[in-house]
DNA sequence: ACCATCATGGTAACCGCTTGCTATGGTTGA
DNA sequence: TCAACCATAGCAAGCGGTTACCATGATGGT
């Protein structure tokens, strides 16, 4: 940055101009104290004529807190994070907040300092977004991070992850992933399918545990057997969701229908059966997780499971300015299955192979 | 925001904890300054225990600058602008720069006013993204801001939008918009393509007006004549190509290629396609712009104008710190033909029809 | 006519950090 | 031994708003 102490004008300035304190500049400015509608007029006339625009750090510090809020993502590409980050960002806007992105590119200890360069800016909410990190030493220096933002007058709001425990000063929205993997998974099985092969989500990674967990619950539901040579855990992400349904082909499958994670893992399964000659739905059915839009764009398209990301998004910086001791601090939004052209009813028994 | 004002630990703190003034734990932390390497190991110390962390704001009102940079783009979802804001939040990132994104939802007033919450802001720079309205009003009243902003010690960066004019404070990055719909519109014809239409672009964005003049240059240079019915302007947006086409479609369409001004765009016109029955590239052949990862997930694969959008948004964060008089003030990122499966030799003169 | 009350506006003490200038003790050279 | 320097550290004046508290003139009740 240009070391230059630019001029700028300031509210003395304004003050001059319109023949008042600063004191009543401020006041006609913030709106939260009376102020003569003559002197009111002289004041915002003076703004208007000079080009003031207040100076956000001064007013951050006298106020103590910033009108920012700030939201950690894994990647600003994704569009799972993108359209969470959509619905920050436009609400923010709606609430004359400003929004401090950043990417933790998927590290904890990114994420961890982070938080730490949010609570700096004081922002008055920083949105931790996408599924979380089962590890101890994490979680403990999160819930640190937690208390100390709390009391720097600050919210911590986890949005699409679990709690970080009980009785931490944190506030969250998210979505029933446990739930949609149950659902989706049960629409598998009502069209027939057996033996179903479930592909993608980091080790430990809150949202993928939950996935699995309620796809399992569905199997159990209807007396299939659990299998775990079925689940191949790893990334959320098309290159992953190639490379191991390529192996799995490559070895021989036995399954007739995959779940892929998320809608980016079904993108690499989609890759994978073009590339060994295999065809969805009619040799294998897929179905994925989040309803981005690519899950429209591949062909057959995809049967996924919608959340409503901008709205996540939306209530989480809502969170960001609600009083602590709010009654709704914690809110789940719903998840619902749409049907599209990816699953049909598995063809016969058969160990499906490249080629 | 809760209105607690949190306590917090300030300098003062450390200060005390540490046994020297506030100056010295300003100068270690600021890393500016000679400190005996015992005091600044003390301080340092005091740092980790009391897990102090600065307040950037307090900073920023003191040094008359934030380490902010700020991006307007239109979309955060949109991937053009995605990898954009990637490249910038990254390299930001490696200079100790916080982010301040916020979306023009395409509006050339929301636009003006942004650039003011980012000057209110103090962020050392301020990234103007993607393609900007040709109006005179606008062109003027952001001079305006340029002035103003660099007035107060900030940069204006414009990427991947051409300059607001002589003489102003402003740097740019951008590439080459007309070369690479050249060189895509010449790949076209090479391959003895005649008729060509246009589709996408909302009207007076450079960006469009831009890549429409590379495609005209290349069919002059071709000796093709141009025809105005063959262009059709509207938006950069997926709905927008998949209207225009049907549209074209069902009044008969003469022309064996479609230029997308765009990817989105491209993916309309592949669902107008797939909706008629007309085959890609068999029957019409496609090419898109931007190269964004759907332009691989189309079935058949995109051939489109590849642009380096991360490193455009590494250049837009850089040139937000470097000083004005830099020599490379201004610079054009080159782009380049990926040509993939969605184009091939026009089939025969015939009027494509739905059906 | 007189004093309480109200509506406005001003004064000035911060908010937490930076930095120009000054102070101090230790070296060094003559 | 003494002056001239260094290397460090502290002092205190900002940076540009906010707001608790006070001042003042107008209004109104009795």
């Amino acid at each position: 940055m240009p070391s230059s102490r630019g001029s700028g004008i300031t509210l003395a300035d304004v003050a001059a101009a319109s023949g008042v304190s600063t004191a009543t500049v401020s006041r006609v400015l913030s709106g939260n104290y009376p102020v003569a509608t003559r002197t009111k007029a002289r004041v915002t006339e003076a703004v208007a004529e000079l080009g003031y625009v207040m100076n956000a750090n001064a007013r951050a510090l006298a106020r103590s807190r910033a009108a920012t809020i700030g939201i950690v993502v894994q990647d600003v590409v994704d569009p799972f994070f993108g359209y969470i980050a959509r619905g920050v960002e436009r609400r923010a806007a709606e609430l004359g907040l400003a929004c401090l992105i950043m990417a933790s590119q998927g590290s904890k200890e990114r994420e961890l300092e982070l938080v730490d360069l949010l609570r700096a800016h004081r922002a008055g909410g920083v949105i931790l977004v996408g599924g979380s990190a089962d590890d101890r030493g994490y979680r403990t220096k999160m819930a640190q991070r937690a208390r100390a933002l709390a009391d720097e007058g600050g919210n911590l709001v986890l949005c699409g992850r679990p709690p970080l425990g009980e009785g931490l000063p944190t506030r969250s929205v998210s979505y029933d992933n446990e739930g949609g993997a149950f659902a989706i998974t049960s629409h598998l099985l009502a069209r027939g399918h057996r033996r179903i092969a479930y592909v993608g989500g980091p080790h430990r990674l809150s949202t993928h545990t939950f996935r699995l967990a309620g796809h399992r619950r569905a199997l159990e539901q209807h007396g299939v057997a659990w299998d775990d040579d079925l689940v191949h855990v790893g990334q959320f992400s098309a290159a992953f969701g190639r490379t191991t349904l390529t192996e799995l082909l490559r070895r021989g499958l036995d399954a007739t229908a995959v779940f892929a994670a998320n809608d980016a893992v079904a993108v690499g399964v989609y890759e994978a059966a073009e590339d060994a000659g295999i065809s969805v739905p009619h040799d294998l059915s897929v179905v994925g997780y989040d309803d981005v839009p690519v899950a429209t764009q591949l062909r057959p398209r995809l049967s996924t499971v919608s959340v409503p990301l901008e709205e996540l998004g939306r209530r989480a910086a809502e969170l960001c300015i609600t009083e602590s001791d709010a009654p709704d601090a914690d809110s789940i939004v719903g998840t619902h299955l749409v049907l599209r052209d990816s699953v049909s009813a598995p063809r016969e028994a058969r160990i499906l192979r490249a080629g």
